[in-house]
RNA sequence: GGGCUUGUAGCUCAGGUGGUUAGAGCGCUACACUGAUAAUGUAGAGGUCCGUGGUUCGAGUCCACGCAAGCCCA
């Protein structure tokens, strides 16, 4: 007959390899999703990771999430795939292998054929996938490694076409211009990626202008507008301006020219430029040359009046072919910096574009082979159109060494800002610092620069995408209508292309003219083209079975177009993140395969991510599934938050201050590690790491669960359960049992309701709770007796019964959280049958019948009973193993007695007490208190509460004694009086003179403090059981070991005590002989002021 | 610069719809209890509830404006 194991210590790390061994010989994962085969289906989404970098610390959050979830929803009867992935395109992996083989971007093609680049991308990006496995298994994540999907598999890309294709046909997909940060020296476009890069964003100082632009029709009146990039100003063609900002014109006189002008401005940045008040009298006697220029303002707007006004070019090198130069609103525009009006110039500036195609006003642009292009060429220079600056670098970093040496050098901002002077076109020229960022490569500032890019029209679908946004329940709620609908209102069209050679390529082949193109959507499309090509004699053969669909091979296919031209590929690869947005049908190659299984699976219930994944895959998810199939991606959204250190800092390996995920399982375990990242804070919540953390948990919860179980192993062991017989029914169990079982039941419900609600916090810490609190500290504690003392009985059987049934729920409840050891602990209890797995077995579910609040609160008033006593023994220094007498408790009614009467047997024996009675008022002995009910007060009064509350105060015993007597007192406060019912008033016993008194939430209690000889004996008779306890344990005895027991005093007061209570301490301490001597070699044990020795003996059994 | 989040004891966190003395755990100090004990109980020390205004009889809680930290985006 199998015994329940009991262990000598708590080791989790070694149970979780020993259960992880279990898991793999049993098979156990494949069988928790086998085991629901025809049941609904849970679909869960692996967001993927890059296994080109080392997984971290706060990988294992999100994964400690998305297992937590995927195990609940199994243990309630879902079948839950889960397919891991790979997302292995894309920038970081490029640069890193960049970095190793020492190149860069442009010597791509060159140095290294694109095809020995791109196998060098492959093979590096796989680079630390043994350590994400092994993370996997150690964290016990379980996740279907066997059959991953891959971002770079042929299958895989060809879903990616499928849907490309499926926008296109659409007229989702579309090739256009955007603004681009652009680095001329590097002469390549820089992702948002790169610009992040550390050291990116620099301060800077460049000259700022503050330029007049003449408005039309006028003498001397200007419009003011600032830039810092002076040499944008030939590129402007509006000026945009706050609708409901107010403007202001003012007449003053030029700072250079000293001319008299009139400006218009934002009347809240007016002191920027202008000090001292309007004087018109002083503007009026102005003489060139005196030192304070004088102004006043002549005339006031609202932003909307200067809308449409028109204004001469500022620098007139390049005309634009439709009409500009008007004012304009932009909703962009504050008056935080600069005049409160904005120059625009569409060619350097993505507002500015945006802006100048919402409301068609022209760029200034130059024709070069038949394309519009900026005045700025593409090293940075401006066009020879720009006659006074023509060939110039418009930023002198991007200037040879040699030239900016020269003593004359004058950078193009410089020369703009002399221009401006010298025609009257300049109000201020200064420095400004502020960030501009730089290209990571080399080290230059950037410029905003057109670039062409196919795009997806994302904001044709906008008002749909936010409306099935709403039916998403996003965790936290706020990163949902905040962080996400926020980026769904200000969308924009999604710049898919990227300049790049390790990803996706765009599918599209056009002709060199660009008047017909074609976009490809599967394999099969692509050889019925190749087809096509080979007959019009531009191909040589048809693609092979294994064809690569990465560059290079796919440029080297050449289509042939419906009149007969070449078509070559663009040569665009896409974002990654359409990559990993189309995971839930490219994981299954859908719809060239596994149309079923994908439809069983879309969309997902669930997935779960850091916050950083709000415009990334969340957004890429949503976006595909939104636009193609008008349909949400995921129901359930848990958006985490980071892991920072102890201290509140980012993480990272140059701080040395990042965590080894591997160490801190080598060290507690993973599920002291799971425990404690859900138990310390909500997963959407910033956590910060602290190291000791899951030792905190492991004593704190896992050794007292661990404790629980060992206690209950012990006896059980010795009597023989096995829980074979007849559950008892609740009603033949002792109130103590149902109490446990109804806070067991009450814990399932609000574990459950809490999981559903995807609030893991919540139910992780009611368990934690109800383990420390309710099981260990009152249930085991109050009932270690029936455990070890009784002999056979029914009481004794409903004792294993409950606590067996409390243990096993508690390992499921936490089994999605703690998989490991709870694993373990529900193996252990099964010694009849041979249990497969706590992971195959069913939720728990609630009995309601089970669930007895007035029990609970019967219980919770009973534990501040014994609490308020234990604080009167402390208060006057009486120990627990010292009995007394009497506890007398205030009532109020006769429901608050028959509440406590029913526990008071709990409370007597628990605080050593012999005797517990009760007082109502009419022993008059009570002193009370009358406090307000604010709740029901704030009904009927407002401003009296205050006088009520002191009038109240202020009652005196017979007052209160009255009111109880009459339900009703009348209050006079001010001039008027208030009657107050029984209702608006809580009355509470306060003091019992002569007694000692202590009160907490209502409940009074009063001890006899009173230590009788008789009591003091008895006191000894306690003290001695416990030394002699304490003895045997030292000597290492079992806890079914019989005694002999001999003790010498030489007291008569303690004499008396040891025979009197002689029966007593044989049956406590297991004693078959008991002796009583003078003087004796034995143990010296000091009981506070008297001295014994105990002489301790193993009995032989039968003696 | 914009959006979102967070701010309560030395640390980690709770504090439905506003209610009078703001709690828990850890840590610290003292005492006690214990045949499950790396545990537990009791008491003590420790608070400008980030700040300033406002609404209200009453604000940690609601509103406004700030400050600090973090994330995403420009």
């Amino acid at each position: 007959m199998r015994k329940y194991p009991e262990y000598k210590q708590l080791d989790l790390v070694r149970i979780a390899e020993e259960i992880n061994e279990f898991w793999q010989a049993n098979d156990t994962f494949v069988c928790s999703i086998k085991n629901r085969e025809g049941r609904p289906s849970f679909t869960f989404y692996e967001g993927p990771p890059s296994a080109n970098g080392e997984p971290g610390i706060h990988h294992v959050l999100s994964r400690a999430l998305k297992d937590l979830f995927c195990r609940y929803k199994t243990l309630q009867g879902y079948q839950v795939k889960r397919k891991s992935g790979w997302d292995t395109h894309g920038l970081p992996v490029e640069l890193q292998v960049e970095k190793s083989l020492g190149i860069i971007k442009e010597e791509i093609g060159h140095k290294i054929s694109i095809e020995e680049y791109n196998a060098q991308c492959r093979q590096t990006v796989m680079r630390y996938k043994d350590q994400w496995e092994k993370l996997t298994e150690k964290l016990g994540y379980w996740l279907d490694i066997q059959h991953p999907y891959i971002t770079f598999d042929r299958d895989y890309i060809e879903s990616i076409w499928y849907l490309l294709k499926q926008l296109y046909v659409k007229g989702l997909l579309y090739r256009g211009y955007s603004i681009q940060p652009y680095s001329p020296a590097a002469g390549t476009g820089l992702s948002s990626h790169e610009l992040n890069q550390p050291g990116c964003y620099r301060s800077v100082k460049d000259l700022s202008v503050v330029a007049q632009f003449k408005l039309k029709n006028t003498e001397q009146d200007y419009v003011l507008a600032w830039t810092t990039t002076p040499w944008t100003l030939p590129g402007n063609s509006a000026l945009a301006l706050g609708e409901s900002i107010t403007y202001v014109k003012v007449h003053t006189y030029n700072p250079y020219t000293e001319k008299p002008i009139q400006v218009i401005l934002a009347e809240a940045v007016l002191p920027r430029f202008f000090t001292g008040s309007s004087d018109s009298q002083a503007v009026a006697n102005y003489r060139p040359g005196q030192p304070n220029i004088p102004w006043e303002i002549v005339e006031r707007y609202q932003g909307k009046e200067l809308v449409g006004l028109e204004y001469e070019q500022l620098l007139p090198y390049v005309q634009p072919t439709s009409p500009a130069f008007k004012i304009v609103a932009g909703d962009f525009v504050t008056i935080e910096e600069g005049t409160g009006i904005v120059h625009i110039a569409p060619t350097f500036g993505a507002d500015d574009m945006r802006l100048a195609q919402k409301l068609n006003i022209p760029s200034i642009t130059v024709e070069r082979e038949g394309n519009q292009v900026p005045i700025v060429d593409k090293q940075g220079r401006f066009v020879e159109e720009i006659t006074d600056w023509a060939g110039k670098y418009v930023k002198e970093d991007y200037e040879p060494e040699s030239v900016r040496q020269q003593p004359d050098y004058k950078s193009v901002d410089v020369l703009i800002a002399i221009k401006l002077k010298q025609e009257n076109k300049a109000f201020q020229v200064a420095k400004y610092e502020h960030n501009y960022p730089h290209c990571w490569r080399t080290d230059k500032p950037i410029l905003y620069y057109p670039l062409d890019a196919w795009f997806i029209r994302t904001t044709a679908y906008k008002d749909r995408l936010i409306a099935l946004n709403k039916t998403i329940n996003w965790k936290p709620a706020s990163t949902g209508t905040g962080r996400f609908e926020n980026w769904l209102e200000n969308l924009v069209d999604w710049n898919l292309s990227r300049d790049r050679f390790w990803g996706t390529p765009l599918p599209i082949w056009r002709t060199e003219d660009g008047e017909e193109e074609v976009c490809v959507g599967s394999l099969q499309e692509l050889q019925e083209e190749v087809k096509k090509a080979i007959a019009a004699g531009l191909m040589q053969q048809l693609l092979p079975a294994d064809f690569d669909l990465h560059r290079p091979y796919v440029d080297q296919i050449v289509l042939v177009s419906k009149s007969g031209k070449k078509m070559y590929r663009v040569t665009d690869l896409i974002d990654v993140w359409f990559d990993s947005g189309a995971m839930p049908y490219a994981q299954w190659h859908y719809p060239f395969e596994n149309k079923a299984v994908f439809e069983q699976n879309f969309p997902a219930d669930f997935i779960a991510e850091g916050v950083d994944q709000t415009r990334g895959w969340f957004f890429t998810l949503h976006a595909i599934a939104g636009m193609l199939f008008d349909r949400v991606a995921f129901k359930n959204v848990i958006s985490n938050g980071l892991i920072l250190d102890k201290n509140g800092n980012k993480m990272s390996k140059r701080l040395g201050n990042s965590v080894d995920p591997f160490e801190v399982i080598q060290t507690y375990g993973a599920d002291a590690l799971r425990w404690y990242m859900i138990s310390n804070a909500n997963p959407w919540d910033n956590l910060k790491f602290d190291p000791e953390g899951p030792l905190e948990v492991v004593r704190k919860f896992f050794f007292t669960l661990y404790n629980t179980y060992n206690f209950f192993a012990l006896y059980a062991n010795l009597d023989g359960f096995k829980f074979e017989e007849q559950s008892i029914p609740l009603s033949k169990r002792p109130e103590i049992d149902r109490w446990i079982l109804s806070r067991l039941h009450s814990l399932i419900q609000l574990v459950t309701a809490e999981l559903d609600a995807y609030e893991p916090t919540k139910a992780c810490r009611a368990i934690q709770d109800f383990v420390v609190d309710d099981l260990s500290n009152w249930y085991v504690r109050l009932n270690r007796k029936r455990f070890w003392k009784s002999e056979p009985s029914p009481d004794k059987t409903a004792a294993y019964q409950t606590l067996y049934t409390c243990l096993k729920t508690v390992a499921q409840l936490a089994a999605p959280i703690a998989p490991f050891y709870t694993e373990r602990l529900y193996l252990d209890l099964q010694v009849v049958e041979q249990a497969h797995s706590i992971h195959l077995s069913d939720w728990p579910i609630v009995d309601a019948t089970a669930i007895n609040l007035d029990l609970e609160a019967k219980m919770r008033q009973a534990q501040t009973i014994v609490s308020l006593v234990h604080s009167l023994r402390k208060k006057h220094n009486i120990k627990v193993r010292q009995p007394l007498t009497k506890l007398i408790v205030p009532i109020t009614d006769e429901d608050m007695r028959a509440q406590i009467e029913d526990v008071a047997d709990l409370i007597l024996s628990e605080i050593n007490v012999k005797q517990l009675t009760y007082i109502d008022d009419k022993s008059g002995l009570v002193a009370k208190k009358v406090k307000p009910n604010f709740k029901q007060l704030s009904q009927r009064y407002k401003a009296e509460i205050k006088p009520i509350s002191e009038a109240l105060a202020g009652l005196t015993q017979t007052d209160i004694h009255a009111l109880e007597k009459q339900q009703t007192i009348t209050l006079h406060i001010g001039s008027q009086d208030i009657n107050l019912s029984l209702e608006d008033v809580i009355i509470m016993s306060e003091d019992i003179p002569g007694w000692s008194v202590a009160s907490h939430e209502g409940v009074t209690v009063a001890l006899d403090i009173t230590v009788t000889d008789e009591l003091r004996q008895e006191g000894i008779a306690r003290d001695i059981v416990n030394r002699v306890q304490n003895i045997r344990k030292a000597m290492g005895l079992a806890v079914q070991d019989k005694i002999q027991l001999i003790i010498a005093s030489q007291d008569d007061f303690v004499k008396k005590a040891i025979t009197l209570y002689q029966a007593y301490i044989c049956q406590e301490t297991q004693a078959l002989r008991f002796k009583v001597v003078d003087t004796l070699q034995g143990e010296r044990v000091e009981l506070d002021d008297y001295l014994l020795w105990i002489d301790v003996k193993v009995a032989d059994v039968g003696n």
